[in-house]
DNA sequence: AACACCGCCTGAGCGC
DNA sequence: TGCGCTCAGGCGGTGT
């Protein structure tokens, strides 16, 4: 399920194929994955023009922000991209044929007779038509730091606004962006946090230690190409390597890597949560 | 404000 | 082999 890393491996994986390359056609196969953005409002079923898709633009830049990724066209309009839970970016090169049409909602033909295919078979995740790169600022701006960067000092003042616990805390993308389930498990673990210790309790080297975790987590997922959890495969079809190096992530029962304590699952903010009660201990 | 809970949606994985 | 069941969860919505 992507998350931060499996989101800029895209980015990265996409730079090559699309960065100067026009689009010469877009076909959106289903209205409802789309909103549109005029005005700050969000319309979901509006008559799209080809245009809002991109159509006729050249590929300016590709950005990220958190688990959303923007693709920039020369005319100024942005397509904002939020994979969900099974979103897919493919990249087809000039010929070759898609493994996989089902749940396509949307496909781009580019100039050098490549395409690209947003396919999301269970439509959690979905695409914004932003008309003006001040409209995606509005957005990103809206949302918390990027979780690859943040800063201890950041994250203090972001933990210290609220009294829920860490991990409703740290999955709430207005506060940090960029951490889902899996990530948010993986860095508590390693910075040894409880996830239900209350966010605005935490010491100075509490979160000095949780920012670098989360930084260090999802660099490490980054480098290993994203999680390969259920279906996750990056533009080219690979599947990512991550998965083997989960430390608590879907291991209840199983020893904790570092001290050998069952891990112990529960749910924490509706999310299967698991931690090793010896290493994060309660606050 | 914080939290629980729900619905959306499909595929994987399970037991039989 | 296949059927029915449960589970997974990002996010936006509602109710408390």
């Amino acid at each position: 399920m992507p998350e931060l890393p499996e989101v800029e491996h895209l980015r990265r994986s996409l730079l090559k194929p699309l960065l100067g390359r026009t689009i010469r056609s877009a076909t959106l196969r289903r209205r409802d994955v789309l909103r549109l953005v005029r005005d700050g409002a969000e319309s979901r079923l509006a008559r799209a023009r080809p245009a809002d898709l991109l159509a006729g633009d050249r590929i300016v830049t590709l950005t990220r922000h958190g688990k959303q990724l923007a693709i920039t066209g020369s005319s100024g309009r942005a397509l904002l991209v939020h994979l969900g839970m099974s979103g897919r970016l493919v990249h087809l090169d000039s010929g070759r044929r898609n493994a996989n049409s089902d749940h396509v909602h949307a496909l781009w033909r580019l100039d050098d007779a490549s395409r690209l295919l947003f396919r999301d078979p269970r439509r959690f995740g979905g695409l914004w038509a932003l008309p003006t790169p001040d409209a995606l600022e509005g957005r990103w701006q809206a949302l918390g730091p990027d979780a690859l960067t943040v800063t201890a000092s950041t994250l203090a003042r972001r933990l210290a606004t609220t009294s829920r616990g860490l991990k409703a805390a740290l999955l709430d993308q207005d506060l940090i962006a960029g951490l889902g389930n899996i990530y948010v498990d993986e860095a508590l673990f390693l910075a040894r946090l409880h996830p239900l210790a209350p966010a605005s309790n935490l010491t100075r080297s509490d979160v000095a230690r949780l920012a670098t975790a989360i930084r260090t987590i999802l660099r490490q997922a980054i480098s290993d190409g994203g999680s390969t959890l259920r279906d996750y495969v990056d533009a080219q079809g690979n599947p990512g390597r991550r998965q083997r190096s989960h430390a608590v992530y879907a291991r209840a029962g199983r020893p904790c890597v570092r001290c050998s304590t069952t891990l112990v699952g529960s749910r924490v903010a509706q999310r299967g949560t698991v931690i090793c009660p010896q290493c994060q201990l309660e606050c």
